[in-house]
DNA sequence: AAGTATAGTAAACATTCGTTCACTTTGTCA
DNA sequence: TGACAAAGTGAACGAATGTTTACTATACTT
């Protein structure tokens, strides 16, 4: 039944694509091409595939993982009505061409829950709002802060009492903003 | 050149599939399949897509985001030999059957750097290790805390110094552990 | 300026693709 | 038990696929 999408979801984890209708033969072990286009009819209504034209694709309800709600007071929810799907690669990153990853080091931003060997998701740019988290070039030298504005002075700013605001003595520029954070445990 | 490479992955993530040669001559403007086909192979050399047969396929280089330095001290290696690659759902995830998303409500975790409104990746299992973030059920209700054990018996503890450690009256359930927390900003 | 690799055109090809039709088996429910 | 829907078989089909071969135009090198 629903094995046969695990099968596909596996599949296409292996390979990175969806396997061809003949490929699907050997893997649901039929004999019949036609039985295999009725059970990707299947899966197109209930959302896990789409065509355009005859050409087969997964949906983002393909790839996502439930989204289930909040902890508190209860029984998370798991009902299959109320799921919502997200798909981490989309819900993450907007613009992939713009887009870069940096392992963080130091502490300087562990009040945000930015902690050393964590991934952030950086997008280019070189205008950033202020309180944005910036990667930024402070007097030669890079750096990880929170821009602030103090009137029309850029500053940055750590989100760590130990250290004091740096107020640049030449230029600040901005690189990139700090679109999300990752960190994986253990 | 490398546009061509943008085109395609702008199609992909339109279309959540590669296109074929006839759709590339449009994305690429040529009026000449064997056009196509000489620049497919330069992709596949530079290891961009792969083949299965004649199946164009991408590889995990296609998706992935450069992973660049640590930025203390200095510039950020950006440097095309030293790039790492990273695929953000495969990075994350494990096995896409057994996991799904759970968005964090409350403030008992904040010393692991998990907040309010966070999305923790978690993956369903029974069992798990003292000092593992844990989705679980105490006395019939739901929470996400630290396992941890005293001897044999096991019991919850928060990364607040607001709460108190929770041993179970009657019984402890484990239901799934947590292998990433995710937060996007604004 | 001559020579040569690179990039693109054009047409023809076997292969594989997804689809369709007619039929058979299996399972379910009254 | 009988009826009917669901699941699978088998074969045939046109259309689209990726590949190949031969040729042309453009750009680069020394």
């Amino acid at each position: 039944m629903n094995d046969r999408l695990t099968k596909i979801k596996t599949f296409y984890k292996k390979h990175r694509r969806l396997p061809s209708y003949s490929e699907m033969l050997k893997l649901f072990n039929f004999s019949s091409k036609n039985a295999v286009f009725k059970i990707i009819q299947k899966f197109i209504e209930s959302g896990f595939l789409k065509k355009e034209g005859s050409k087969l694709a997964p949906t983002s309800k393909f790839f996502s993982l439930p989204l289930v709600g909040l902890v508190k007071a209860g029984f998370p929810i798991l009902a299959e009505e109320n799921r919502e799907y997200l798909t981490l690669d989309e819900y993450l990153i907007d613009d992939p061409q713009s887009a870069f990853l940096l392992k963080v080091s130091g502490d300087s931003l562990i009040g945000l829950g930015i902690f050393d060997g964590d991934i952030v998701i950086i997008e280019r740019k070189k205008q950033a709002t202020a309180g944005d988290i910036v990667l930024a070039q402070i007097d030669r030298e890079w750096t990880l802060k929170i821009l602030k504005k103090d009137g029309i002075r850029a500053y940055l700013e750590s989100a760590n009492p130990k250290y004091p605001p740096f107020y640049p003595r030449q230029e600040l520029q901005i690189f990139g903003v700090v679109k999300a954070v990752i960190r994986k445990f253990n």
